[in-house]
DNA sequence: TCAAAGGCGCCAA
DNA sequence: CTTGGCGCCTTTG
C-alpha cells in the first residue's frame, strides 16, 4: 500500500491534531465500497472522531480536484443527498451514484438497500 | 475568550 | 412533507 497522502509534504514536522482526523476521515471514507453510500455522521463515529458530522461535511467540501475518495458516496443521514442538484459537485454526485447502480429518486437514496454497514463484511 | 459559520443530526410541531 | 430550534465539533477571525 503506498503512503496515503502526506498532508505536510515539504516538511517533516509531525502530523497535527487536524492532520490526524482528516487521516482517519479518509481512512474510513475509502472504505466505502461502489453501489453503498454512508452519511456525515457515519463517517465521523466510525473514523473516532465522535460526533462531527459538520466537520466531515466541511472537511469533503475542501477535497482537491484530483482525489480519489468516494466523496459522492456521502450523504445526509436520511437519505438525502445534500449536494443540491444542478450545482457541480451534485451533479457529479448524481451521476456517480446511478453508474455505480444505485437510484436515487426525490434527491433520496434508499438506505435500507444502499447503507454502508462496516461492520457486517469486512473488519 | 467570544462569536460566527459549516455539503450535519435529531426531535418536536 | 416543511420549519424551527438546539446540539455537536472544529475552524476562523
Amino acid at each position: 500500500m503506498a503512503k496515503t497522502r502526506l498532508t505536510n509534504s515539504d516538511t517533516h514536522q509531525p502530523p497535527s491534531e487536524q492532520d490526524r482526523r482528516r487521516e482517519a476521515l479518509f481512512g474510513v471514507l475509502a472504505m466505502v465500497p461502489a453501489g453503498k453510500v454512508t452519511s456525515y455522521g457515519q463517517l465521523a463515529e466510525f473514523a473516532g472522531l465522535g460526533r462531527a458530522a459538520r466537520w466531515v461535511g466541511r472537511t469533503l467540501s475542501q477535497l482537491p480536484q484530483g482525489s480519489t475518495l468516494p466523496w459522492h458516496r456521502v450523504i445526509a443521514a436520511s437519505g438525502r443527498l445534500s449536494l443540491p442538484a444542478g450545482s457541480p459537485s451534485g451533479d457529479e454526485q448524481r451521476m456517480r451514484l446511478r453508474e455505480e447502480g444505485i437510484q436515487i429518486q426525490h434527491d433520496r437514496v434508499d438506505i435500507r438497500q444502499h447503507g454502508w454497514r462496516p461492520t457486517e463484511h469486512s473488519g
